[in-house]
DNA sequence: CGCGGTCGTGCAGGATTTGAATGATTCGCC
DNA sequence: GGCGAATCATTCAAATCCTGCACGACCGCG
């Protein structure tokens, strides 16, 4: 091994984080999150929303510490969420009269129709997404989205 | 087509975005964002910063201003980066003689090794990540976010 | 030389999220 | 059956991050 000083270094094939999975991941990911927060402009919503509505859709939850759980974010958050997601008629707030600390989330035919209509949005997203991108990649990244996802409706937040 | 009831709806399939590529790329990516921003704090970075040094190291750029249209964000934010890790000593801020508005920011060898640090860390997740991914499925990810980002090394930001 | 435009910078403000404090309620345990 | 600890939703203040705008320095053209 030679001592390299810079201009060698700088000669050498660069190492940096864009040759890993999880930096460009990342950096994807955030971008397509704002694209789809800007798309969902319209519809008075962000995607913190539509992900509360998801796991409300896909397998409900208890209670709001229990959502807060799958979506990775603080209670409290959940709690600024779902006033905004009231306030639209997307869900009702229902204690649950088992146990009267907890509310009850639930989906308005509202929040169905606006769950549709964000569901719409990134069907456009994956549209536009398509077009740079060969089907048989596209269907690869589908299956490696599921797999990391855990394929359980569970799972909105990150894996670990 | 009949007109369907609430119950009807419940029990069709699900109408949610994350049946859209475009939304779970969204959610995994910001999930990784994030854990690639706690994993960085160690080196006293963020995963903004690990981008600026990406495109120094790998193409290099005139001016701040371009580097802000490259990074997609506001070249006042890139002042702020910039200062970060001008006091870390990751970059030298050095007047373009050509033209004494612009900056020229130069990579240091204290900042290469930053970013081979920083390097080191994603691939560490790029491991973990790897434990939940079948390998064939890893290789065809690393496709589609190759196609994704255009594989230029010019583009940090979002494509559009 | 002077004028419009560009660059970097400082700063105030908006948006987002969290953690701690509070009050209501429930559960374990005696 | 009752009391103390724990749990839930909520509020609020604070931290963080980022943008837009204003300003001063500088360029180039007429």
């Amino acid at each position: 091994m030679i001592r390299r000083g810079y201009r060698e270094l700088m000669a050498t094939d660069a190492v940096t984080p864009m040759g890993t999975v999880s930096f460009r991941l990342g950096l994807l990911g955030v971008a397509q999150d704002a694209l789809y927060a800007t798309r969902l402009a319209g519809l008075g919503l962000k995607p913190k929303h539509v992900a509360l509505l998801c796991v409300l859709r896909l397998r409900g939850a208890e209670s709001q510490m229990e959502l807060a759980g799958l979506l990775g974010v603080a209670p409290s958050l959940v709690v600024l969420l779902a006033d905004h997601l009231e306030e639209r008629g997307a869900i009702q707030r229902v204690r649950d009269p088992a146990d009267r600390r907890r509310q009850s989330l639930r989906l308005t035919e509202t929040g169905l129709r606006l769950l549709a209509s964000a569901t719409e949005v990134a069907a456009q997203l994956d549209e536009e997404l398509a077009l740079s991108l060969p089907a048989a990649e596209q269907a690869a990244l589908n299956a490696a989205l599921d797999h990391l996802l855990g394929r359980a409706p569970d799972r909105i937040s990150a894996p670990e």
